[in-house]
DNA sequence: TATGAATGAGCCTTCATTCAT
DNA sequence: AATGAATGAAGGCTCATTCAT
């Protein structure tokens, strides 16, 4: 249908594409917030679209289904942190700064953007059925888990880290020490008596952290 | 669970219902998988009353509602996990041996029962707003963080341990090294292909965190 | 769940049951009016289960779904001509006299219940799907034909009837000169201005579709 | 369809639009398939508009309402078959001859144009509603009954043919022998375990039929 | 205490139709 | 004339909850 538009009529088919793409955009979004609040199956196909400002019908055109705009939700949010990740720079400090970015920046990241971390976890309740049907995410390779091999490596090599550290275990320990604290910021606030997620908290986690893995990696 | 009934209720309850206990305790164990297994908002009623071989009437008849049964789950699922840590003994242990045991003693706990996981996040996802209703849980110290601060202190008085840790950080990153791991156990494994809950990647893991925490903890 | 039940309780759930069965067949009932008026596609659940006085939700707990539920309603509808059919007694008539009684059986069979029709062509409409779905119905041999074939073969016997005549061709014609009369008699009283299913005009078609029939079969 | 217009209309018509006459035709032609497989109410507006390669809104453009489509669809359905009807010559054929053509021409008909049988049932669903408001339909005589008329009076003239036959029932007799056995085809071939659309059954219908009619018109 | 049947609100999805370009 | 995007009103189906026995 589209081959045989000429070219004046292309660029009008394009313009008009991008009133529905910002349409797509917003629902997009909007499912990104409400699934963050209230998981897959808490969450609302009539509110994602009044918050999107758009048309329930508009969301079943975009995305066919609650199912697919999860999916979808999912991948962005995937790709969304992995574009971050790519962004940090470390190859030219020295390693024991270039770990504690790394570190640093993880916990900075999920602490901006807790609804990634709510996401992750509905679909380990979903023992990621969403994410394995999906080619896109499961081929994008981690930058963090990369950056992190080779500033081990350097470390290592001269001798500032301790040697025999498996990158794996270290990058799943590096996640595990930001995301447990934000991801339960709620129930430890509850029991603890104080928020979680103040600039103050997230600083006195950050030094903490960071002592955590340089100490750690001291030889 | 009873214990702040008065005599004569306690009685009461207990002479009037041996069988009516039974179902009580069914329905609270089938309720526990299924909100583990699909959240409360995904969870089904008649899915939970099935599994317990119980009616469905008789949920509200112990419960009075879904959202009161989660609360249920979620103070017992609490009060078990205090229950076994208040069982792990570490006081006649050389400190270095003891934070090793508090460490993999978590670990185990989340990995024998990764349902636990399951409530708690769940849980967050409503900020906490069921916790707080729950004075009985709010209420419950734990003792895994006593037995920690216990455990730093004698580490620290006798110079083995580094001077200056604060117990709550630590013990948030005892936390988040386990549950990480565990929690994430369907995404991780989907993307590095290998799976997080056999008895082997356990014990690696075992072996990482302990070497993370005693690392960290050197002088 | 029903083993173990008490003789007497096994009585009071039959009982019940009782309640549940007529809602059933109030829904089925209140299911082959709206199909008949209105075709699958065109029938309204909503409508079906107001008509039976019923709750939707239990139109569902019965059915399991609307395509179940006209399955259903075509099995009964021809399951509800069979037994007829079977009751209709000629082995002891003249062969003239049992050819006609089945001739005008039939006719009178589908003007008393027209929506009948109606099923079988929406059935029709949909390829037979669900009909051959359905084992019981495909089980069901037509005893008209049946009884047709007999009385072929006594008129034949006594040389009262022609030699040759396929007792299935002739079935088919006996059922469309009865059936396309009725079920076209919306169209046809539009066109000719006169209605098709009051009782002189069956009687006149009653009189003609047995001329014919008989008029055919003269040797 | 078009003559009645006054010549400058029907100039104003053809001038405006050679293409837009045609999109209207894919558009009635896509109506008809689509609304003989699925009825009117099971039919999709987006799945005619696709199968017309046209755009959803020129179907309203040019007709405004999904069942004005319908009813145009029928009026066309009408229209084509009495056209070829009027083709139909037998004028010069001796009256037993005649007959048999009739009788063959209109099971020919409806066995190539099974569609038309669709619409005809969808529309005694309606109970011929829309039938009803259509002058044009019911404007047109039926040339298959007026040579049918011609013809038995032929036939009994020369004493060929019974006398007192009502050449209406005949009619009706003629268009249910056809009908029912393709109409039903697929319950019937579902029930009987054979074909009744391939040109073998149909030629062994067709003889039947003519047997039937002929037979019966002896005197 | 326990059960099967019933309810009404609400959910995901789809449809015929219209607007803006 | 033609198109893609948008709309609102259902439509089929499911859920947590209650009634009657």
């Amino acid at each position: 249908m589209r081959e045989k538009l000429p070219p004046q009529r292309e660029r009008a088919a394009a313009a008009l594409s991008a009133r529905a793409t910002a349409t797509r955009q917003r629902i997009l979004d909007a499912a990104f917030v409400e699934f963050a609040e209230k998981g897959l199956a808490g969450a609302r196909v009539d509110e994602i679209a009044a918050r999107a400002g758009a048309n329930k019908r508009m969301l079943y055109a975009h995305f066919g289904a609650k199912e697919a705009l999860w999916l979808e939700v999912l991948e962005t949010a995937y790709a969304a942190k992995r574009a971050e990740e790519r962004a940090v720079e470390v190859a030219d400090l020295p390693p024991a700064e270039a770990m504690a970015k790394l570190v640093a920046f993880n916990l900075r990241y999920v602490a901006r953007h807790p609804e990634f971390l709510a996401i992750l976890h509905q679909e380990n309740l979903h023992r990621a059925a969403y994410l394995a049907s999906s080619a896109r995410v499961r081929a994008l390779y981690s930058p963090l888990l990369e950056s992190l091999r080779a500033v081990l490596a350097r470390g290592e090599a001269v001798a500032i880290f301790r040697a025999g550290v498996d990158p794996v275990q270290l990058y799943v320990s590096m996640l595990g020490l930001s995301h447990f604290h934000l991801a339960n910021r709620h129930t430890l606030s509850t029991i603890f008596g104080t928020a979680m997620d103040t600039e103050a908290a997230i600083a006195a986690r950050e030094a903490h952290i960071i002592a955590v893995v340089l100490g750690y990696l001291r030889p």
